[in-house]
DNA sequence: CTGAAAGCGCTAACAG
DNA sequence: CTGTTAGCGCTTTCAG
């Protein structure tokens, strides 16, 4: 394999105004269209940098004026997730729309991973980083933000740490849930959700046994959580009704467990079956969910570390909110 | 709003040196793991660092090592489709093993917004780009390329110029499809595919074309092509089911046209349908996929940006298979 | 083993 | 309207 040539070095802004005759200066006030410079000259710089193929370094510039990027990063747990890759894309959007980059870093639900990639996205100076936390420690997320780099936390809310943070109403949409299923007839319920550690599924549950004790049903509520794949949830869904006194209705923690669980009820003719997240297939499996906009949250996390705040005044707590949506899964008991 | 105090400036290296009464030359080998510094500086001066809570700057580190970031973009039509969002999981997974940062954005199948934002990541100074390309004119990625930036090509090969480029087996793929449906006993079939002017759906199509002649059908054949969103789709398979002489199975494009069609065909009792693309509930909802891996499709192009050849020789071509999952919407005609 | 000086490509500040 | 000087934070010579 023969050696690669080192790649010709991109022609620098001296070289363009060495080419047009003018001062360094005035060829980087062309180049960034700043006023003050006369139209010919502006003209034989422009064309000096056509000639050469002249690309600025943004990576100078941003080096020079600041030492910070105009990019911000967005650590998730995992970006194959469709969830996930809808916030990113609501991140993305009204980021670029302010003249940002994304960048975008998966931790598989590992803490150490994700301190790990925060740290990185900090040594590449990043504007602010939209973090969907799977860690218990945050008291870090202090000192950068005074050192200039905010973090939004973002679908899971920190409990350690006041900081930006937005939100789904999880516990009023599951809540919302349990009182429609139970207006269909149900008695007898099963949550079946994500790792326990993680405050979505707390908030979850909480929703959940709230309306469960509102409706006066505490004894007919079941809880199995810790299933972070579709495997899980279909073995607890599996579990769950095959038990004598099984439920007649099933709330899917999230998206992956609304799959995992809809295997299971595959054996289970008759199961009604909520999951919390909207998905694609939904509506033609006739899935009752409880949705929200995934790209809104990007959106609003985007905005949130955009605002920048870099004090401890003016956070921005947001909580979106969710609606049921129902459809034939919501079927009453038989 | 009270004006946000600007932030503490980060410490410096040259603070760090002067903590711990080295010069900046002692302290970037300690902090960079260089040999040649006695045991006992070497704790001084990381003592030093964690005491002011120094973080590298690797804008600073890599503008002076060669003006070329440790990252790498990754432009697509869209990150909230779970095609784009796999492949992008494996291009990150890739190359964050060899300690590249991904930067994503997406072009909504917008060829000058496509140019613009391979400009915008090239002015950033990315090691390369890998890019699903809605463009047709390319001439300019062999300049990039000279100048270290290469450009991989993903899913869509160019057809005017010569550069890195993983696609599928898309023709293969179809083909096989048109065989096992016509094995099941259908004669007329349609192929319902996106805009026409997209590789991916010309090498579709061709494969289509191709195995319907083969199998001497070239007259049971219908294509509508154009469909870009399911929406889309499902008017196009409606108006094919409508139609006198109507085919008895559908071919669907990739996975937004197999949605746009399974809706036309809660209609149509008994049309058989194969999708382009696995995807999450195509096993929940019995039906027959061209199957694939996005995520090495995107490890394969990470692999190759990573490669990272400037000059024109040992381009990487590779062609990834696709192989039929056979469900129960490959049913015979009625 | 350690340090001093130079400079990556660009812009800010100040002169002309 | 234009140019000169200095320097962002770091690494890279090259000398001790």
């Amino acid at each position: 394999m023969p050696a690669t040539p080192p790649p010709l070095p991109r022609p620098t802004l001296r070289q363009v105004a060495a080419l047009s005759g003018v001062s360094l200066k005035t060829a980087s006030r062309v180049l960034n269209d700043e006023p003050h410079v006369a139209a010919d000259t502006a003209d034989r710089v422009r064309a000096a940098a056509r000639r050469l193929g002249f690309r600025r370094n943004m990576l100078a510039r941003e080096f020079r004026t600041g030492a910070r990027t105009a990019s911000v990063g967005l650590v998730i747990g995992d970006l194959a997730n469709p969830f996930y890759a809808r916030v990113a894309r609501g991140a993305e959007r009204r980021l670029r729309a302010a003249g940002f980059q994304l960048i975008i870093a998966s931790t598989d639900e590992d803490p150490e991973r994700e301190r790990l990639l925060v740290d990185e996205m900090v040594d590449r100076r990043v504007r602010g980083i939209l973090l969907v936390t799977c860690a218990s420690e945050h008291d870090y997320v202090d000192d950068e933000r005074r050192l200039g780099t905010p973090v939004v936390f973002v679908d899971r809310a920190p409990d350690d740490v006041r900081a930006d943070t937005i939100v789904l109403d999880n516990s009023g949409g599951v809540e919302r849930a349990v009182e429609h299923l139970v207006a269909v007839g149900h008695r007898r319920i099963g949550l079946i959700g994500d790792l326990a550690r993680l405050p979505t599924q707390r908030e979850r549950r909480a929703g959940f046994e709230r309306g469960m004790r509102a409706a006066g049903l505490a004894d007919g509520a079941v809880v199995v959580d810790g299933c972070h794949d579709d495997a899980a949830a279909e073995r607890a869904a599996t579990a769950l009704l095959a038990a004598p006194d099984a439920p007649t209705a099933l709330i899917a923690g999230n998206n992956r467990i609304t799959l995992g669980a809809l295997r299971a009820l595959a054996h289970h003719e008759g199961v009604a079956l909520v999951g919390f997240d909207d998905f694609e297939a939904a509506e033609l499996l006739g899935i009752s969910v409880i949705a929200h906009d995934p790209e809104l949250m990007g959106e609003a996390a985007a905005e949130a570390v955009l605002a920048g705040r870099t004090d401890a005044v003016g956070i921005v707590q947001r909580t979106l909110e969710t609606h049921l949506v129902v459809r034939a899964s919501s079927r009453p008991p038989a």
